[in-house]
RNA sequence: GGAGAGCUGGCAGAACGGCUAAUGCACCGGUCUUGAAAACCGGCGUCCGUAAGGACUUUGGGGUUCGAAUCCCUAGCUCUCCGCCA
């Protein structure tokens, strides 16, 4: 959420940039509105309960000396209804208050190219040859049907669509490149974390799934918790309503977790095969660090995630993403898509964004400057990587004219073979 | 699942329903010192207010009372014992 003095002092800034995510500036008004009225009723009503404090006062000490003090008992009842008439609005107005605050999203970085759809995201930089191969190539539902290593049907059967078994080789990929993308993330200076799978409503409120997403999240109702949909969220919420000494900071953590995402609404081509999931894989990278360093902080975190898809050698390319397209928390995010030669399209296979101070704020996560008082600090995060479009386009693009799979060369101590088929 | 005990600042740990929620450690600033340590002084949660000052803060929420860390109800969590269990 927002600094509430930042709205206060800059409406108009405010107002601008949350316009460019696409959302109405009205609602910074009627915040001002709420906020002039909060305070106006605190000052009323604490006026009234220092006259309280002071009667109180009075009463213990007419009581120690043996007097009489039902005269100034008797003045208590009206102004003691009168502070709860002041709080009881206060209350509401905080309620309203907090819950337009964490409906409002985070303002973007003046570098993000403004705009509204997926078309005016900025390409800014590519990596790799897209090469047609002289063969007719499958795509990645073909051949995982024709070797045998992902069962979507039982899958549909045992839980639904969207939730696969993985077999035999494919099983055994899988576990190959969590292991690789940890290995890896351990040599970039990211401490390994095995979270919670489930999460509680202020953790998901923390990092801004609720109340913004939720009906993107499975929900155990029963205990009131929620599935992660990412390991970002128990991973940012590991140190809520915390103080980290500065000198620790940056501090980094990676976690690999399963994540489940409803997905309501998707259907069709983009669904196809390992597009699009309900239950998938995937290892986070996640920084909490000083203000000051969060933009070289997502820089690095960038170049941490694009160096596995260098490794693994297939192409991508690296976009910015316009203030339209790039979500509710985030005020700077790049997405990196891999090439699937065969479906002859990029699949996102990491979201590396920078929050500022936007969920620190909402978790209470602060640093304590040397000799000073406690500051938010700013917390980032991305993908390194998102299994299944990972291994779609490897299948896609390492497949033989037999329909055989190598297995990229940075994955074979992870393996144990070699070719897939 | 059953029974019991508990939850006070960054940490440890006091407080008959009333007078400023002690005290110690840690941390920050200052004095002293060539420098440090020690000692001493001050600071060390949030909100409202230009300020003076005021309000709030003993796990969260509610209640009793002129007045609640203290009594009552409720939620959460922790610990001990029992049961069940990979």
């Amino acid at each position: 959420m927002l600094d509430i003095k930042l709205i206060r002092e800059h409406p108009q800034t405010v107002k601008e940039g949350i316009a460019k995510k696409g959302e109405d500036p009205a609602s910074i008004d009627k915040v001002l509105g709420f906020d002039a009225r909060r305070r106006e009723i605190i000052q009323q009503s604490e006026l009234l309960k220092s006259r309280k404090n002071a009667v109180s006062a009075e009463v213990g000490k007419l009581k120690r000396e043996g007097k009489d003090a039902s005269a100034v008992i008797a003045e208590m009842d009206e102004v003691k209804s009168n502070i709860k008439a002041f709080d009881d609005e206060l209350a509401l107005i905080e309620a309203d208050l907090n819950k337009l605050l964490l409906t409002i999203p985070n303002i973007p970085h003046p570098d993000v190219p403004v705009g509204r759809t997926p078309e005016d995201n900025k390409e800014v930089s590519r990596w790799g040859e897209i090469e047609q191969q002289e063969f007719e190539m499958k795509p990645h539902w073909e051949l995982i049907q024709k070797l045998d290593i992902i069962d979507f049907e039982r899958g549909v059967k045992v839980t639904g669509a969207g939730f696969p078994f993985y077999k035999d080789k494919g099983a055994k990929l899988q576990r190959a490149l969590i292991n690789f993308f940890l290995d890896e993330a351990a040599t970039r200076g990211y401490k390994e974390l095995q979270p919670p799978l489930m999460i509680n409503t202020a953790s998901a409120t923390g990092t801004g799934q609720l109340p913004d997403k939720e009906d993107l999240m499975y929900t155990v109702p029963r205990d009131e918790f929620y599935m992660v949909p990412t390991a970002e969220v128990p991973v940012t919420n590991i140190f809520r309503d915390e103080i980290l000494s500065e000198k620790d900071l940056p501090v980094k953590f990676c976690a690999y977790t399963p994540c489940f995402r409803r997905e309501a609404g998707s259907y069709g081509k983009d669904v196809r095969g390992l597009n699009r999931l309900h239950q998938f894989d995937k290892v986070e990278l996640v920084k909490f660090v000083h203000p000051e360093k969060s933009y070289e902080e997502l820089e690095s975190l960038r170049d941490d995630a694009e160096r596995l898809l260098q490794l693994l050698a297939l192409p991508y390319r690296v976009l910015l993403m316009c203030t339209g397209d790039m979500g509710f928390t985030q005020t700077k995010k790049y997405d990196l898509e891999v090439w699937a030669p065969a479906q002859k399209r990029w699949l996102e296979v990491s979201s590396i964004s920078n929050f500022e101070s936007f969920q620190a704020r909402r978790m209470n996560i602060r640093f304590r400057p040397a000799g000073g008082k406690p500051e938010i600090l700013h917390t980032l995060n991305g993908s390194g990587l998102a299994l299944p479009r990972v291994v779609a386009a490897l299948l896609e693009h390492y497949q033989t004219p037999e329909g055989k799979v190598i297995v990229p060369k940075a994955l074979h101590k992870y393996t144990g073979f070699e070719v897939i088929g």
